[in-house]
DNA sequence: CATTCAATTTTGACACTGTCAAGATGTTCG
DNA sequence: CGAACATCTTGACAGTGTCAAAATTGAATG
């Protein structure tokens, strides 16, 4: 039972670390997990510490304090966003505009529906409020923007999208938009839970203009 | 002291209760006051009741819980949300298309942005988690969006907005559309606090096609 | 007016939460 | 070994939402 979670006696993966092997990473991964099972409100230390197996106060040696562990994880998924979208660009750097378009926004929705643990995190309001200017997170977070209005500037100059406003506004509304459907998807508000094909031509469609 | 937060002696509006007058309103105003100031997240039963000059229990009489009470705040936000789009669409019934959307998206925008108590707690997740299929609120939020839908094919009938896609599709993707923009701006991520004239015109492009 | 009854409010209690201070345990290095 | 250190645990505290039972108040009834 001691075993339950994690691969203390094993040493299977990097048993680097003092008494548990490494109880950071283990901490994330089961909030991960809880989170995405639970919904993020719901998350207790205490479960989460007895989940992973350790005591309620082990995790202050690893985090500041909850928002800490919580704004780890939201930079985590700001990572393992960037990485999903930059696939689908190298992926589709040939293909036809509308095909390109269609595989980034079904790309962003998915990730946001499937990684709901991560997402929620990354524009939950709790983080954004109490976010220095130069969190690490903070700083990941405007990256990924900043990478976004890029790509709009780009995607204007190929004929991709259209060009009826400027790169940055035609970014902010844009990735409203993919925002706004990821989270009514999320909540399951209005739509159904998963993408469909319609949904995604719509959205398409009104990028091209 | 007593009277402070509330008509209680003076019963200058409706006093028609027992104790208090009518805690069920002031429990109301007053939680959306202190959520509008302090975010949804941090408001206590124990703190809304000190400020309304009332025991932590006494709540327990007007509502199921606290649940309960931040469903009825939404519930009255749907409410007042309906009035202020119906609003528009009146004044506006006789404008010129561009004229007629920058009004609706500006009203969407603007009331989500003032009113955030009352916008984050319609859409907020933890509601529509727990709520049950013929909640009031339940009801009120899915009218609203049928409203929305009815809108949206009239338009397209008149050649208002685009019609590349059919009205629920195309309701579902211009709603995200204004709650994304409306998210990211009540939380401060990606956009200014406030709605820029640039901003609605991009949407407003977007709808138009 | 006195009494009864229900609506309303309060008090006490419980389990749960995040977090801090202090002690216990294990690891590494001189 | 022993000193220094990182790590983890135990104990404690102020909050939180919520329930049960007692207390208070307003209205209705005799």
């Amino acid at each position: 039972m001691i075993m339950a979670s994690s691969d203390k006696s094993t040493g299977i993966s990097a048993n680097k670390n003092y008494h548990h092997g490494d109880l950071r990473e283990s901490l994330l991964a089961t909030a991960v997990n809880m989170i995405h099972e639970s919904g993020a409100e719901s998350l207790s230390l205490r479960k989460l510490a007895d989940k992973v197996g350790v005591s309620r106060t082990a995790l202050y040696h690893h985090f500041d304090g909850k928002q800490a562990l919580l704004s780890a994880i939201a930079e985590e998924g700001f990572m393992r966003q960037r990485l999903a979208l930059h696939d689908v660009l190298l992926a589709c750097k040939h293909e036809p505009a509308e095909i390109l378009l269609q595989a980034y926004v079904k790309a962003y929705i998915n990730f946001a529906v499937e990684h709901r643990a991560y997402y929620s995190l990354m524009f939950g309001s709790d983080i954004w409020q109490t976010a220095t200017a130069n969190d690490p997170l903070t700083n990941v977070a405007k990256r990924a923007f900043k990478n976004y209005v890029d790509t709009i500037a780009y995607w204007q100059e190929q004929g991709i999208v259209a060009n009826h406003s400027e790169p940055l506004r035609f970014a902010q509304v844009s990735w409203g938009t993919l925002h706004g459907i990821s989270r009514l998807m999320i909540d399951g508000i209005y739509i159904e839970q998963l993408p469909q094909q319609e949904t995604i031509d719509t959205i398409v469609a009104m990028l091209i203009g």
